[in-house]
DNA sequence: AATGAATGAGACTTCATTCAT
DNA sequence: TATGAATGAAGTCTCATTCAT
């Protein structure tokens, strides 16, 4: 009652909150957003499942604060070396694209997860065959241009599944459907011809064709 | 016997499976994977649940089908401008990411749920918050970059978001499950030092960094 | 119409009746009565699951009548060397034992299906335990009994086993629905004491016990 | 942690497990197994059908503690008098069986349900047919031995539903598909021989046959 | 008469959320 | 305040039976 003020209350509250954060985050981790309930979750706290809620309102929130909480830690270390490092852009680019791959690599499943979230086991090989399928299809491609001097690849494959991924995610936001309510209220909001341009000059450039081309 | 391989009755097999598949798809479309259940999808079709169960084994094999249809499609055109059409490499990659563009545009809702798959809604805007968290970061390098002479860029927040997508998907391959597997198991696979150093070079040279980096 | 009574039809139908019940029959044997539906056995006789319904009013008189084949061909079996063969009684029944043993040992799982039938794996374990904690009991009573020479037993196991089945069974006509009825209806019936004295005088002298007990 | 280990709670949730485990029970006696599914039964305890799972992890684990429970308290009873109470082996042996009959009857078609368990209708229906029509066979030649002076058997009826049961029950164990996979596995197991000729040995003696017969 | 796709009730199971204690 | 048993709607899947063709 004359509770809810007290600052070791507050305190006691932020660390239980933060803990609760935490075994979730270890459960997305281990098993995937599908493997976060919240009996479960409850359990591995050491608390009642009610308990939860008195931190968070719904299993909804919760989860989107576990994801957020995965991300933001990323997008922190993405900023030190992307603003507040030494060098160049370039040499800040080059050094947080590292940097991203490498801190993904050290938490393989929990990027995964957040990465390309699982819905069901059997979409989710199809959306991996899908994507080898795009990939190789540009790979074809990048061996072609280079074979003729045009492009200038050395790890096709890989580059073949990075210009998949830029176009999939610069469509993303354009697509989305808070990006399409804004624009059907009128409101100001990138124009799929503009973005198409710029697509289609960063794969031409990230492949090293010769000239920039329309 | 007499009945069995009637070319009316096959016609009709197949008309209801796909009929069964544009449902699910529109489903899918609408309100994404999570609201494609089979209750909801029969009475969609306007038959029985139990019949769903004639045309597919189970509820997986049935989203597989629906998502493998849908991007069966965009993989398909995709070759054809890719493999089959005129003009040189650059000119049909170009094209061929402006159709890719053009096409998910006209799909705005499938493409999403296809591409950024939901879990929990709440979840799904923080990724959609992150993608641009991320995207701000590499957007204000390239601003400053373009500043200094050292990047040409024209739309920023475009360039940026291919930036994200080029790196998230370089890595789904290889840290997805089946690649790890395969590691493990000592089967020959992509290495990170590999993948790292290819992507770092399609990331300097997509933003026209003037000299390739190591 | 004027179909009905045409000997060839009926002879015709009789063996596709027979064909049914030869299919359905092989199914038990090799996976139960769990394992007997209707669309598998239609497919397995190569008709349309409604044809099935022109043999059989419904599933459970097929069911009823597989079992009424398989335990048949049995009964007549027994018959002819409990009633036709030649010799003493005694050599008669020691024949009838052991040529019952002999043709369920040659299908095996046909006989355990008609014995011994599944309903949810987990109570047929339990069955099987309980069937055997009974036996064990039984089982050290007889191996004390002959070591005092009260008993004359070669297997205790097996004996064990007998003593169980003995009872059970002797119990099961007594105690099944219809017995149950009768005797409500003051029909005449056989009587729990007159059972249990017969029983008890039978399994001591089973077991070779010196002295006839009341 | 106040309350986790309260006795009050835990004496109430014991309670409640087995006024489900009680209310199965019920079900099983009066309907057999095939009448016990979780929404009938939650609405016999008064619950829901969910608050079912956290007592039993599945209904195959329910279904087969209602077996035991019921079996187990006979194999008590039975263990009390085989091998607890005063007398020779003979002396209890009689005891037990006559104890077995009288508890059955106590409780008839719970009795019935554990022993002779139903599939379909139907198939039970057979079954209890077939048991006569083998126990027919018996019987006639029991009469047929006791004029001849070659038998002693006072009732007949009773005493060929022994032999029926003994038979099937010897067999049972050897015929069971986990014996079978011992014997496959070279794991040493009961002989059909062994088993046939102690079963013959068995059935002459328990009729009262003058000489032992091979 | 034969077909077999369609039916649809009903079985099991899961899990976010609530609320009496 | 914390608890966690209970809830109950919702989901997937099975299968005996029917009936238009």
């Amino acid at each position: 009652m004359a509770y809810r003020t007290t600052p070791a209350r507050m305190d006691r509250d932020l660390k239980l909150r933060e803990r609760i954060l935490g075994c979730a985050l270890k459960r997305v981790a281990d098993g995937g957003f599908s493997s976060l309930t919240m009996v479960a979750l409850a359990d591995d706290v050491g608390i009642a499942t009610g308990s939860l809620y008195r931190h968070f309102h719904s299993k909804g929130e919760l989860a989107a604060e576990v994801f957020a909480t995965a991300s933001g830690r990323e997008v922190d270390a993405l900023r030190v070396v992307l603003r507040g490092s030494e060098g160049s852009p370039a040499e800040r680019l080059s050094r947080g694209v590292r940097q991203f791959a490498a801190r993904a690599w050290s938490s393989r499943s929990l990027a995964f997860a957040l990465i390309a979230e699982p819905v069901e086991p059997e979409v989710d090989e199809q959306r991996l065959f899908y994507r080898e399928a795009y990939g190789e299809l540009f790979c074809d491609l990048l061996v072609e241009g280079v074979a003729l001097g045009e492009f200038q690849v050395g790890q096709p494959r890989v580059v073949a599944a990075c210009l998949v991924g830029a176009i999939a995610e610069s469509l993303v936001g354009p697509l989305s459907p808070p990006a399409w309510a804004a624009r059907e209220a009128g409101r100001p909001s990138v124009e799929l011809a503009a973005v198409s341009d710029a697509l289609a000059t960063f794969c031409l450039r990230a492949v090293g064709a010769k000239e920039p081309h329309p």
